[in-house]
DNA sequence: TTTTTTGTGTAACTTTTGATACTGATTGTC
DNA sequence: GACAATCAGTATCAAAAGTTACACAAAAAA
């Protein structure tokens, strides 16, 4: 696990922490679709994400849901800490967007090495703050622009995220992720095809150019 | 200064951490209106909120805003610290909602002190966490509410830091911080009026119940 | 192969929100 | 008091998004 450690966070965190790491976590594989995080999950333990995408979605007072945003290589959840820290339950849900592994490391150690390691603490504060920013540009989306643009937006990211031009949903499963409805999404993808922005495939969508 | 630092943070920081803080940072009044922190600022120091209350708004990409969120005794910006640490430019403007008095604690020692003192540390991590909590909050608005949910609210929120049943602003003002038009906010308000929630007079409104 | 399920396209209609334009009422200023 | 500035109410129209309904094609299951 070290060295696997070390290829993503080998220049981020000095060799005794990341032998610490090594010593007191765990590693965690996960397949595409695996539910890693639920609304109302006790935390008790940290994730380091080591390869794969992860989602993050908010839910909706009935069942519906949002895409906050993705999660990367070198990445952890700062909503997750939140928790770990706070103590309270989880405000989110974390769906693996692809298969991947995760290190996940105990609350005590965490808040240990916050005193201990300065590349410790100044991972956790970036991470906070990367996720601040997420924050800011899901409420931007949601607030300054139409879903046309959302929708677009949101194929960019998927496409970034899972490095491939080819973005194998349903139009339904998009509508999910935007929290609207599947007509809504039909339409608007429909007009981007016009516009020779994307190409439109039966539960897939291309993206030119 | 001491005095006041402890009225607000002396059941949250050690006898020590206060005097530091006395030693080293700046009191500082502000009146209504003022504007704090703009989009773009540079910013060098951290500021702890004794008194008053300041909104922090967002920016469009020609000159909307949207409310974020209310600061008030006890809190700090974490959308600051991020700025602090990350050393980029602020995404985010504070203005005045009140006259007030805040700290403020330069960038060095607020660096300093996390390794230094845990309560220094727990309590930026619970302003971090308090502030994603608002930031999902603002989503959750923008997301699943329509405009005359998200007016309520507002005017509950306004209500509660303001203390008090009435509302002192314009249409237009509202409009602003809820990033809609003056013509929507009237419409709504009226329809609020009607069902008997709120009574409106010239420049303000009054809460019913 | 036949049947069923799933995914998409589209039409018709409603609701919500935004934009424009004009009115009258209140307040402050000269 | 006369005037201008500010604030609120409302009507009309347009755009964006949500809802319902149905048709049709591709894929999966029987």
């Amino acid at each position: 696990m070290l060295t696997l450690l070390k290829e993503s966070y080998g220049f981020i965190f000095e060799e005794k922490l990341l032998e610490e790491i090594d010593q007191v976590s765990q590693l965690r594989t996960f397949e595409e679709g695996d539910i890693l995080i639920d609304f109302g999950d006790y935390i008790k333990s940290m994730p380091l994400l080591l390869s794969g995408v992860i989602k993050i979605l908010r839910e909706d007072f009935d069942g519906g849901e949002l895409l906050l945003y993705f999660l990367e290589k070198g990445d952890t959840c700062a909503m997750t800490m939140a928790c770990c820290l706070g103590e309270t339950k989880s405000e989110i849900r974390a769906v693996a967007e692809t298969r991947g592994e995760v290190v996940m490391i105990p609350v005590g150690k965490m808040e240990e090495w916050l005193g201990k390691y300065k590349s410790w603490r100044n991972y956790v504060f970036n991470s906070y703050n990367d996720r601040l920013k997420e924050m800011l540009t899901a409420i931007d989306n949601l607030a300054f622009m139409n879903m046309d643009e959302r929708l677009y937006n949101y194929l960019m990211d998927k496409a970034q995220v899972n490095k491939s031009n080819a973005i194998q949903n349903t139009h339904q499963e998009i509508a999910y992720d935007l929290h609207t409805s599947r007509v809504v999404i039909s339409r608007l993808l429909k007009a981007l095809e016009k516009k020779g922005k994307i190409k439109l495939h039966r539960a897939s969508i291309e993206l030119l150019k």
